[in-house]
DNA sequence: CTGTGTGAAATGATTCACAGCG
DNA sequence: CGCTGTGAATCATTTCACACAG
């Protein structure tokens, strides 16, 4: 009862990538954009590109490349095919503020649009630009349900981050962003993926 | 002149993780863990962590497992093997804040000692909880040399970061993490690895 | 019998080499 | 030519299978 994931994963984590640039292209008035200036763009070789490229479903033609805008309108299909992209956060730290202001969760159309904090202290507490307040999170269940929410990002702190986990018991939550340092479990059925600084910075010091 | 890396990247970004556990073990004061408790706190299986920490230098006791605290020393010793720790920030946003604060990077011995903007109307202005002031870019390459610092983390918006990467030209940067939304291209000499959050929580979403 | 260590096989991803289209 | 598409080969990582130690 694993995923398929028909793309794969390494691929989807480039798509993104691809997209952003191909904006760029929009943005300067580019009608094509080959594979071989998209690779050396992003640092890698053109076959790479063509072949995820393919996996999005795209095709390009000999001698242009790649149709700038119809590419964006593919990729997004492939990348925004979930029905919704609306997302809880959850948090009310410094984490969670850098997750409300970040350009490139906006950028692939997620939207916070409700804030949980585990830790009783912090509910009601302001967060964000916006200055939402906080929820406290014996209400995620619930809401998420009942607003059709499915994706989560959890920005505690290690102390809080099991608790918070296990607050998505019983919700609609089926996947998660975690940002917490703590690595915790999540209830069954709830997919997640870490973006630890701390393990990303680490490899990057021990290549020196 | 590229790097040989002896640890496989998987596994080095895998260590950090195990680091983690053990050090919950420790804290509940247990002396010894299987190999196949680790993989299942972590979900992956007990022959590739056994495969992970032997890369380290790790070796178990068959019918005990792995010494806690003696496998905790060897993890520092692997991952700090890196000759200095302090690292600068970039940026004087949200997401700076999230990087001073993040416990991870803490937990991993690296310490923000200087923060610095690219965008002349934020430069003094007071970043994370310590109320550090953001220095102008332009003093970066001079500093960073003098203080034998290779490391940065790239905080900023998208509309900086190209700027801010170029600020790097002529540094002591060697490598740089890159949290910003806009994949900017680093002066030659200088290693990145980008932590999206849009790129990580797009991923996420396409396997609903 | 529980748990490690390790060579061998399988899986997965990237790169190569070349065919074909405009 | 310039550029795409793709099967084959290479490379890296994970998993399997089994030998061995306490």
């Amino acid at each position: 009862m694993i995923e398929p994931l028909r793309i794969p994963l390494p691929t989807l984590k480039r798509l993104p990538l691809y997209r952003r640039i191909l904006e760029e292209k929009a943005a300067a008035g580019d009608e094509w954009v080959s594979s071989d200036a998209l690779a050396r763009r992003l640092g890698q070789c053109a076959v790479q590109v063509r072949k995820d490229l393919a996996q999005a479903g795209l095709v390009g033609r000999a001698k242009y490349g790649f149709p700038v805008a119809q590419s964006i309108a593919t990729l997004d299909a492939a990348l925004g095919s979930t029905s919704s992209k609306d997302v809880f956060v959850i948090g009310a730290g410094p984490m969670a503020d850098a997750a409300l202001a970040d350009e490139s969760l906006a950028a692939h159309g997620f939207k916070a649009i409700a804030v949980f904090e585990p830790d009783p202290a912090l509910v009601g507490a302001s967060v964000g630009r916006d200055g939402a307040r906080a929820l406290p999170l014996s209400k995620l269940p619930d809401l998420s349900r009942r607003m059709g929410v499915r994706i989560a990002i959890l920005a505690v702190g290690g102390a809080w981050a099991q608790a918070a986990a296990d607050g998505l018991k019983d919700s609609g939550i089926e996947a998660v962003l975690d940002l917490s340092p703590a690595h915790p479990q999540f209830p069954a059925g709830v997919r997640s993926v870490r973006a630890d600084f701390g393990a990303a910075i680490a490899a990057l010091a021990a290549g020196l």
